[in-house]
DNA sequence: TGTACATCAGTGAACGCGCGTTCACTGATGTAC
DNA sequence: TGTACATCAGTGAACGCGCGTTCACTGATGTAC
């Protein structure tokens, strides 16, 4: 899947071979009860080995833990990226960004989920959560509404810091602010549940909010 | 706090008071290491009693999560109850779901935080939540917007288990479910972090939101 | 091509820990007469 | 008001469990000459 993944050497290819059928079945347990649960032991007995051949691979479990995180905001990044590609507009972000987290609920839950108190994700995390942002700008400004909000963009053009020193007017700040916080309403609570039973179908929502996020109802 | 719950004879009242102290240290247990973290053990040892004592008050660990987790609801129902006492639109309540959110964010967490694979929430838990959307409905009845999305509304009106037979027409059904997505977007977001370090302030970002839900902006 | 050595994946035993939960029990508090 | 009995909160020992992690080790694979 990445590039350079599979190592050159046959050591190395076995070596990141058994790194990612650690991380596969590490996703398993997770999607089966929860990030909490996951145990180092109940892995390795899955694989065959014993418990402590894993420490080859990852240095406990908290690393093997904020290396998923990792490779779950990779994951929405490329995702994010690969759906902007041309110079697309923010409505083939939002249905990429549907699909991405309907694929693997746990993964988007890994990203967006309920914080651990006193864990701190690693710094490149950030980077990569920034990268996914400017993504963002840059489909957010190709994209038109016809909504405003002259107070939000007056403090957002003030506070800029996320978006850098990207060339995004304040429209377009509040267009990629409002993509991401109102489809992440609807796609979180879609995926706790809370929506079934309740009779509608959660991609109308989804695709009624992106359509008033890109060409906007006057 | 709740009425009734002090409990008539001396026994009945001290059996309450202690519930209530465990449900107390187990809230600040989840505060400082999150909900699976959770350990009767603990929380008796910081009573100064027995780990057994706790059963003549809970069936077990999972007894107490799912009290805390009803109460959780319970007093998100009364919040919003609360704030839509007169006949109050949406801007109250809007307001008072960020305060209630701000509160105590694990409370939060509880309700709308990453399910638990294989955890089913008891019936009495939906019935509040059926209660929540009811009083949504009747303040998005007294809410004008100049949204409209002909699309959404017509599916609710078609799908409306939810509101059971609240009299809501079809674009109070969409103004309530906008209403709820959108702000739990900004909400969850922010409680889980996503935005420090970003330079705005999360309550103009709400407070935008909340004004195009309630008095639109054309 | 063959030998000597270095690297490194994986094992198995062990450590200490905290967990939820059960059980038989003690002793204090409340109730009935 | 006092005595006899029932209720019930809390204890302490014990069970079995799975966890993360360390350590000294074996044996296979790769490297250098």
């Amino acid at each position: 899947m990445v590039a350079g993944k599979e190592g050159r050497t046959p050591r190395e290819r076995y070596r990141s071979q058994v790194r990612a059928e650690i991380k596969e079945r590490a996703r398993e347990q997770i999607a089966a009860s929860g990030a909490p649960g996951l145990s180092l032991n109940a892995i390795a007995k899955q694989m065959g080995m014993s418990g402590p051949a894993l420490y080859r691979y990852f240095a406990g479990r908290d690393d093997l833990i904020t290396e998923l995180i990792r490779d779950a905001y990779r994951s929405l990044a490329d995702a994010v990226r690969a759906a902007a590609a041309p110079g697309a507009d923010l409505a083939g972000l939002g249905r990429a960004l549907r699909a991405w987290a309907l694929d693997d609920p746990q993964r988007y839950f890994l990203v967006y989920g309920t914080p651990v108190p006193g864990y701190h994700a690693p710094d490149d995390v950030t980077t990569i959560a920034r990268e996914i942002m400017a993504t963002l700008l840059d489909a957010a400004r190709l994209t038109e509404d016809h909504a405003d909000s002259p107070g939000l963009e007056a403090h957002l053009a003030q506070h800029r810091q996320w978006a850098g020193d990207h060339p995004a007017d304040p429209a377009a700040l509040r267009r990629a602010l409002s993509f991401w916080t109102r489809l992440h309403g609807v796609l979180s609570l879609e995926l706790a549940g809370h929506f079934t039973g309740m009779g509608f179908d959660p991609a109308v929502l989804y695709g009624a909010e992106l359509d008033r996020l890109t060409h906007a109802v006057p």
